[in-house]
DNA sequence: ACCTGAACACCGTTCAAGT
DNA sequence: ACCTGAACACCGTTCAAGT
């Protein structure tokens, strides 16, 4: 309370210390998650999360080669902390759906960044073994090395797609006007001509908004392993 | 050839015959389309678009009320150029494949826009016809309605991500470096530890490249397909 | 009706310089 | 090691003005 030695520099630190944490490679990346999750990934830059460490935007620079390699460490950051158990010995198709839970979970945590997983996610230790476990249950399933690598990649891919694209996204759209815009939306479509479009008029409500985004999510996860099941009970028979 | 009124005129007109044709909502469009699909939906910008007119920036507010106004007339020309055939009288769930591949075939003519049909789709002509279709031959296999908004809004889903994730796609990339890009993602996984990871070892090739697209679209046609069909037949049984 | 000029508030990034 | 200042080449967009 009493022992100030310079003003100026104990604002600073009061400043900063309102602004956040200090800066850091670490802390550049949590800022950016957290603001790409809040007002869509892109608000985020460079200049943007300076300024919410009271910083100028070159100091970023210091701990992040450019954007892009923001970006790919955003990317990185949400897959490595997907907890990935480790696969069950011998089994069937259904071991594909817990990894899958837990990756659908992990995203809809950090919607606004999940797109970003797609072009990290063989890149990064918790991607590439979720991949791997992936790739063992397909191939102890029967399939070949072709489908193999098709079917991991669309099951990492239906993911993506699943949170991404779930009815009540549009994570471009800060929160505010989003209820609008689906509202917008619904309403185009409940305006349609009953005589040619009977069936839009009437999943207008249901195409654009999503009540319970774990059941959304389940029957996703439930479409995909329902398919690669069928697929794998006809690699006898074709 | 002879009757020149005004050299300066002509002059003009001859640079603008150079830079393609005259400036209109229309040739926007094209050629923002276009520049997509060469350099990637990023390299789409307003002033880009000018300056391949030989025009100012602000000319092309005339034409498009704002960017995101051209983003979303670039998905909605790629969407309305899909033939969507009429849906065939009563039929199984068979009849979401042509539906299915003729959306994949437009939008892999046009891997840069692919994603901003996303959010387009249901609100141009043409979507809303597909949509419609796809809800139609849902119904009729017996999904109620949630059901059926679901996965018709997975169908359209998939034939994007199936695009936009397609082994080589990377469409944010310029061509030239993509195949680099490529390699080197593969030599990272080719270069794994082959006794923790054997099986992305084994598949790294399979998984960046991507030598019949026609197939790998027909398998994930047909992944989405198998999956449908699947949770068909247990409508009755649950 | 259609286009330009000037201006504003944003970007990412480099490079030399400070501490 | 870590940060700043100045500068550059880009963005989207508005508004008044030209033809």
């Amino acid at each position: 309370m009493v022992a100030r030695t310079n003003s100026r520099t104990v604002d600073r630190k009061a400043a900063k210390a309102d602004a956040g944490p200090a800066l850091s490679r670490e802390a550049v990346i949590d800022r950016a998650l957290d603001v790409a999750d809040r007002e869509g990934l892109a608000a985020v830059s460079i200049r943007r999360i300076a300024q919410d460490f009271d910083v100028t935007p070159m100091a970023l620079y210091w701990h992040v080669k450019n954007k892009d390699e923001l970006l790919a460490a955003m990317g990185d950051r949400v897959i490595d902390a997907v907890d990935v158990p480790d696969l069950p010995g011998p089994g069937g198709l259904g071991r594909l759906r817990p990894l899958l839970q837990r990756l659908v979970g992990m995203l809809a945590r950090h919607p606004g960044s999940t797109e970003l997983v797609q072009y990290r996610i063989l890149q990064c230790p918790r991607g590439q073994l979720l991949a791997e476990q992936a790739l063992t249950v397909l191939a102890e399933a029967g399939f070949d090395q072709q489908r193999r690598a098709e079917l991991a990649r669309a099951a990492l891919q239906s993911a993506v797609m699943l949170v991404v694209g779930a009815p009540g996204a549009e994570v471009s759209v800060p929160e505010p006007d989003r209820q609008a815009l689906r509202e917008s939306k619904r309403a185009a479509l409940a305006a349609l001509p009953a005589d040619r479009f009977p069936q839009l008029v009437q999943c207008a409500g249901a195409m654009f908004e999503c009540d319970d985004p774990e059941a959304y999510y389940a029957d996703g996860i439930d479409l995909f392993l329902a398919g690669v099941a069928t697929l794998a009970g006809r690699l006898g028979t074709s």
